[in-house]
DNA sequence: TTGTATGCGTTATCAG
DNA sequence: CTGATAACGCATACAA
């Protein structure tokens, strides 16, 4: 393996000049710089990241906390856009990045989970699904011990950002779109999970919309499970208008209650998942780009890492519907 | 951080004699080792893992090779499995995974490649959805520098083992099922990528199967796309009497184009993925468990991480219908 | 502007 | 059986 000390040689200069020269220090003279930076090429010299981990202290690395549903595809397909953008725009950082599922941590405490990222040279978390019950991770977060970036998180602090669209707007919007295109008295809410921060910014929005319009409002609860969903359309949808769900899994499954039951409502989503261009009915829904969150939430890691102190960061969201036509490739 | 030195101090002995205990080295007395043990406890140590990969240059690092697609889910679900499949076994192994895409290694020649690996300290490596033209692999392989796993692949080395399922075998049984549950005396087949292994498996398959029974088999590439797969079918299914599909999307694709033609013609996919469940009309398909077959190879890896030489490793498959029911939770 | 020396936390090689 | 001590590859304060 070709070191930083080869290159030292190769180019006829210290080794901690060649570590200025890639670390980008000011005062190097522009000859020196050529000089290893030929030395580089030539010998196709790559830096030893976990060497440099260890030397610097400042890691670079960082983890990606997720909730793995191990029962529905709709989840991987966000998932898997959380971690491919995370590792696209950690590449363009430099960063180092590590997977872990919440399964691995579930049993740890406070001490514990700390000591799990120190002993990986851990500096940075981005936690993505994050509940309100997950009391270790809020501890976590509060002892400020790593720089952490919360996807669709509610609070910050010095050393954590909050990333994600405005799930209270988006809601608002789709649901009212969806209200609009039809005559409306009565809505059937099926929210997502009770503790999660996103469905209290949801609910609220479709009271406030249910308020502003004045009609009515039934809230029941689908903890994000397609089949729950199916079950309160079956039970509530019938004398409802329009059924507006926290989620496009939830959506389907109310959907296909409602062909089921040979009655039609008009149905709509929340994320704009690829699945739901399989199901035969369009539906409204809101387009997250789960690519771009997680990017982003990696750049702002990053800039925390970098010493600049937590806030919350808006992206945007469009309205939709997805057709098979759309989504086939 | 307490470092190894603490626990040493703690205990009152020498920091290599820590290190030994740790790495469970023979001839060390019952007393020293409870002595350290108990600091450990104390101190609630847990070493450095990138210090121990630098200082031991076996590093216990391993990389998940995946090749993304960015627009198909059902790809996402099969890729979700992989990740946490190995994510799974590797912790159990006590292994350190990083995940890499297809996409960043792509331009690099050889030495580029092993430099990659090397400057991350990774020893080993499972490559998921190896193509024979991805030749820079194949001479990665061959160039025996890193411990490696293909999933579904072909030649084994001394440093290399294969994992997966009997593709032939599978290909050939989902086939003669179908057959046999119809009057059959022609079949179309719609194929995988024409230079992925596991597609010569099964076009040898059905050509095996086609001779055994007398029907004559068309055989089309369909390229793992769903939309391919829809154009094949519905220029060709017409005069067929079943359809076999090299994979559950492109079944997906052929079946909707039967519908859309308003013809039934049973039709049989491969892979057993969830999102069978949502179009509508059953089909037999071959169920890889794409979990197992990650922690398999990762515990396959840490085999030859630990000396032992490459072999081929087979997983078991079932044959199933996938309905809507099966898969809503 | 460049080079020297030290340390990061661990493993490994020797003496003792 | 145990303990110094030299690496591992790099970053960085400090000296030149």
């Amino acid at each position: 393996m070709v070191s930083i000390k080869d290159v030292a040689k190769e180019a006829g200069v210290a080794i901690s000049t060649v570590s200025k020269v890639l670390n980008h220090y000011p005062n190097i003279s522009e000859q020196t710089q050529k000089k290893v930076m030929d030395a580089v090429e030539k010998l196709n010299f790559v830096p030893n990241q976990v060497a440099a981990a260890l030397s610097s202290k400042r890691s670079g690395r960082i983890a990606l906390l997720l909730k793995l549903n191990m029962k529905t595809q709709a989840i991987d397909e966000i998932d898997m856009q959380y971690i491919s953008g995370a590792l696209a725009m950690a590449q363009e950082k430099k960063l180092d990045v590590i997977t872990v599922f919440y399964s691995v941590i579930a049993e740890m405490n406070l001490q514990e989970m700390i000591r799990y990222f120190s002993s990986q040279s851990i500096s940075g978390i981005v936690i993505f699904g994050m509940n309100d019950d997950d009391k270790v991770l809020h501890q976590l977060i509060e002892s400020q011990t790593f720089k952490i970036v919360v996807v669709d998180g509610a609070e910050t602090n010095e050393s954590t950002s909050v990333v994600g669209v405005d799930h209270y707007q988006a809601q608002y919007d789709v649901a009212q779109k969806t209200m609009r295109e039809n005559m409306c008295r009565s809505i059937l809410y099926i929210a997502g999970m009770r503790n999660s921060y996103v469905t209290h910014e949801k609910i609220r929005a479709m009271e406030d919309l249910a308020k502003k319009h004045n009609v009515k409002l039934l809230i029941r609860n689908g903890d994000f499970s397609e089949l729950k969903a199916r079950n309160i359309a079956l039970r509530y949808a019938k004398n409802k208008d329009i059924v507006v769900c926290g989620s496009d899994l939830m959506a389907i499954g109310a959907m296909k209650a409602l062909i089921d039951m040979d009655i039609f409502r008009p149905v709509c989503g929340f994320d704009g998942i690829i699945l739901m261009g399989y199901v035969g009915k369009q539906m409204n829904t809101v387009k997250q780009n789960f690519f771009k969150v997680a990017s982003e939430s990696v750049c702002e890691l990053n800039r925390l890492l970098n010493g600049s102190s937590g806030r919350k960061v808006r992206l945007p969201y469009t309205l939709v519907r997805l057709k098979y036509e759309d989504i086939i490739c």
